[in-house]
DNA sequence: TCCTAAGCGAGACGGTACGTCTTGTCTTCCA
DNA sequence: TGGAAGACAAGACGTACCGTCTCGCTTAGGA
């Protein structure tokens, strides 16, 4: 089937754009960002930006679809409660190091300290939500664990989330395997002494 | 010595709008407060503001000072390398929870959701040095642990930073005893097995 | 001679256009209308628009060409100077209130309050062209008259017009030719008198 | 009195932007000129002028009040009903030909064929209700008159308003007082046999 | 007790960025 | 191949804040 050109237009105005804006937060983080300067960047005028996205959080917003093929995949992961788990089957921390590592550069933009808070408002949810339904899957509902399980959720989920960022603010000096090894170290023997279950280290 | 009038009013005018501030917070989130807003509150001019504080920034930074009390008691604990420690010793969790707790207005407005990254960026370095300076005391040098030290320590920091927000945003539904309690079970055994060192849980 | 189809179909994108803009200027007057709102109304593309006429104020003026099969009229007149003249015969004033009377969409679009100064701008020049034209046949080039030449028909034209485009917004109160007899009452004499010359009222 | 320094800066400032407005319209006409060239020539800010006008046309309406100091001048004037009078007496287009030629800068950028339609929708109305409400002491109100009374004020007015303009885009070729002159040798007959009065010219 | 320095309220000002709007050009699609 | 569709560059608009500034008023504390 025959693609469209226009279509092809827009999907280039767009890359323009989401690359300027990429490349202007390395430089100077998003905040000090202006849409002139991403304008600029990418040689468009003003109103194709606005023709395309509402305002900058918009334009940065678009930038998580890529994203998506990761998040894709994790949905097609089977749920096996109780059974004693590998580490690996009910985290997806390492497909996640793995992601971050191979496109570090739309990572680092987006999490690491020049990415702004709007990332981490838009960005945590997106990932915890995906984080917590793969995790709900392998987690018992029981009542009485030493802590309570949505605590012991967010607890989990951000801590990855601060090693990954941390890992991409300094240049993902380890290996993404050797990163998800020290995630699994600090985390999941807490995690599962809180939860009551035992879960095998890989 | 006979206090300074002037300073009193000074004093006033400080705390007038620091209180603005805290309440402007509450009210929308540090972000979308405009210097005229803290005015309009404050009942105070425009130049007022700029006599006292350089930026929004600068306001909200100079509401830290009163951690101060907090964060000088912790100043005096002595050192003790190598021992096996009760938790309660190397780490200054509970104080701050228990802090936290009695100065839930203040802590929600500057670490809580509605506090804006500009707290995160400013406060965390300051609470880290001081829980850093703290733990350092207790943690042996080693080369060969499981988990680089400042990986470990950053994750430290974070997880308590992370669920003493999480406590702040969800209106402190547990006891900062119980609080500290899960910060614990959660990160302990993780931090000791990643330095390899042996702390008993109270 | 066959119509060329083509040529048809141009002539309809025109009518389109031309009908839209007059449209709209009943509705809300020249200014506000953008080029977007006539491509609308007209069910037109923008590129249509600019393939046949360089801006709005090309459009209107293009709309001016109705006035046409009326000026032609007046072109075919006879000199006959020095007569003593009945002013029907010199001023083409009632033949000009009955063709507004007859289009008064059309004038009233173009003249009338909402019709914006271009009109005025072009139109004057447009009709003042033709009475000057037709006016100066009749008018003696005397040297010593109470009033120059030049103003004396500046002000003819402009009564005309200004009586003219007075009827067209009042919604025509009275007929074509009880307006050009209040039109020839509130100048002839005083046009006669400037200039020296006697012109019988019919 | 002593005046207000503050007040006095800002009409200093609302000065500035006047003068600059009226000099962008001798050179390039009204419709021309953006708010960052009155801006440039002004040397001011563009909050400045958002402080003081709403938009153009505010700033340009602003100037009407220069005229004031004369409407004020014509509110002193007796009422005569009846009598035979003087055209000098009902009609203050003496008075306003000396005005505008003292301040023909002024007038000319208002009026003239670069001060754009704002200017006649606005100051139109302004100076025809000032001359409608002076006209209306001195004209009685018959019936049954040539020409419908509200014509012959409408009429009277546009004539004078014309030849107004005439005179200021043509660089004032005579003086205010032989304008005033052919301005009533056109019109004072008309009007008077249109409404059935005797004035006696001057 | 007066006087002078300082805190302060008020708000004008220059500046920057915003998101909206309209214009005229240009390219591609479709009948 | 001409017209429809609409992306695009350009740039003015009016708004919102910012941080600086000047101005008077008031008041405190030293002369």
């Amino acid at each position: 089937m025959r693609e469209n050109k226009t279509d092809r237009r827009i999907q280039r105005t767009r890359r323009l754009l989401g690359d300027a804006l990429l490349a202007l937060i390395e430089e100077k983080g998003y905040a000090a960002i202006t849409v002139q300067d991403i304008l600029d960047r990418a040689n468009l005028g003003r109103s194709t930006f606005y023709m395309h996205y509402r305002d900058k959080d918009d334009l940065l917003v678009s930038e998580f679809d890529h994203f998506k093929e990761l998040f894709e995949h994790f949905e097609s992961q089977p749920s096996a409660k109780g059974r004693h788990l590998q580490s690996s089957e009910y985290s997806p921390s390492l497909a996640f190091f793995r992601h971050a590592g191979g496109q570090h550069r739309l990572y680092k933009a987006l999490m690491g300290k020049r990415g702004g808070e709007t990332v981490h408002k838009l960005l945590y949810p997106y990932i915890s939500d995906l984080m917590k339904t793969h995790l709900e899957k392998f987690i018992p509902d029981s009542k009485n664990s030493a802590v309570p399980r949505e605590v012991a959720i967010h607890f989990f989920i951000s801590s990855f989330l601060t090693l990954l960022t941390w890992w991409l603010d300094h240049d993902m000096p380890y290996t993404a395997e050797r990163m998800d090894q020290i995630f699994q170290t600090l985390t999941l023997s807490g995690f599962n002494s809180a939860l009551g279950i035992r879960l095998t280290h890989r």
